[in-house]
DNA sequence: GCCTAGGTCCCGTTA
DNA sequence: TAACGGGGCCTAGGC
């Protein structure tokens, strides 16, 4: 999360200026210009430009292509609601004909097209692109735009319901529990929990086929290699392990005896059978201690 | 995508009624009550609350808490955007401390909250949630929340600088060519892109390690698995070829001869060394005749 | 830049 | 409902 939130990082054409420019706490963290509770009538971008919000209600296609810009070239977010349809072209191609959608810029060039439906955007791009809103015969077009590779992101809109850009300023990151980070260093910490002797002796070890979780010995000084997974798994969390197995087995010696043990909360069926196919072995672990 | 967009689909709380309740074309298709291009002062909701947007730019918790709640009951796409701090409880949990955040509330019950970085949300509640959007010690707090598994998203806002609710109206479905499905076509109608003498016989047959992308039979009546990729792969594709490969051996006879290739734009190093191993084969194809 | 694997992956399809 | 695999996956971490 940046600290900067209107520090463009895009980083094309610099222009007129960010708001806040000379304090980072921006907008939110000052005193408000503004009551709490002010009516759209009574908060109109025009008289309250550092606030960190600038918003229009139907606005015309130049009024909405100029807020974008201005709002894209300040490092803010700008989100657009409208009628429009997107076209996509890059590492693969779409088209979406007209209906409403939610269209986000982002001031790291990310660009977001939501429907009313659905977690993920109908269409995107990723951080990186440069965002370009224009005019084109009369209409609000909204482009995003990467090299390497090449890809582009058309949004027409053919009328725009409401534009608005917001100076963000995010100090914090997100801290996330039961990862299969977390798993490991559960592990690690009571590898007793794997099996009774257990001995972890390197965690990412590389092999030949990629790099191990947990690399260790069993009580009879066996190599053990662990896969570790935050939930229950498939078939592919096996092949994953049997991959490591084979490659350490090849690379320690032709005879060596080598353990691949799968550490999740539970397996599904058809990967217990190619557990089982494989020699490979299946312990129940949760990143939690539940 | 859905034609009826106001239709709530979480399907609690059948509240005072829908914007446009009795047409399907929704405030977009007809006339504009409003000319195009007025400002926020002069679009305020109150004075079109059937136009398909309702905003307030600086609202009071209480405010910001009505027009959530509000739209969320009429099916509306919810927006808002403010200082909050965000806290998620489930599959795996997180804390995110007090930043400026979009946040968005879909019909379907799905739930973003964007910062200002990235394509994907910070946090998230997928489809199916119920929005609950309540005034707590002062503060507008949203919550998502749904069953099986268990999992709830708590947004609590020390202020919000905008909320909006958008009728969304999208009867069009995306469509997309440059996928996998794309690339099967293409070996379907041309299988002698595979090699001289290549005849496709099922597709998604069944094996016991899962479903076979293509099956089919070489120029000598030999057993031939097809594994596609749309795009440059690596060891895990191996691992799923493999897989397959050696569940027909074992479910044809003890002694077939089955071969396996994977077809795909192209190989990482170590994919290609694990298809040695394992006896596989590599045909580089793109879902695009490029 | 590529490679590798994780993810609260989401998502569609099928049994 | 669970399971399985695709995805324009995205994202982080190495090299």
């Amino acid at each position: 999360m940046s600290t900067r939130s209107w520090a463009r990082s895009g980083g094309s054409t610099p222009s007129a200026g960010r708001w806040c420019i000379s304090t980072t706490s921006a907008a939110f963290k000052r005193e408000r210009a503004l009551p709490r509770g002010v009516r759209d009538d009574e908060a109109v971008e025009a008289t309250h430009p550092t606030d960190g919000v600038r918003t229009r209600v139907n606005p015309t296609a130049s009024e909405a292509a100029e807020l974008a810009s201005d709002g894209v070239d300040r490092g803010a977010l700008v989100t657009l609601f409208g009628r429009c349809t997107v076209d996509y072209e890059g590492r693969a191609a779409s088209e979406l004909g007209l209906g409403d959608r939610h269209v986000m810029l982002k001031p790291d060039g990310a660009a977001l097209v939501h429907t009313d439906e659905g977690q993920q955007p109908v269409n995107w791009q990723p951080p990186g692109c440069e965002h370009d809103c224009r005019i084109d015969d009369q209409h609000l077009v909204v482009e995003s735009h990467r090299s390497s590779p090449e890809e582009s992101l058309v949004i027409r809109f053919s009328s725009v319901a409401h534009a608005a850009a917001f100076a963000a300023d995010d100090p914090e990151s997100l801290d996330v529990v039961g990862t299969e980070a977390d798993l490991k260093e559960r592990i690690l910490s009571s590898p007793e929990l794997v099996e009774s002797g257990f001995r972890p002796l390197a965690t990412e070890r590389e092999t030949p086929a990629g790099a191990v979780d947990i690399y260790g010995e069993d009580r009879d000084g066996r190599t053990v290699v662990l896969e570790l997974k935050r939930r229950r798994v498939g078939p592919d969390a096996v092949g994953q392990l049997s991959r490591y197995v084979e490659a350490l087995q090849r690379d320690l010696h032709a005879d060596a005896d080598v353990r691949g043990i799968l550490v999740a909360p539970s397996v599904t069926e058809r990967a217990e059978a190619l557990l089982a196919e494989k020699g490979l072995e299946f312990v129940s672990l949760t990143p939690q201690g539940k």
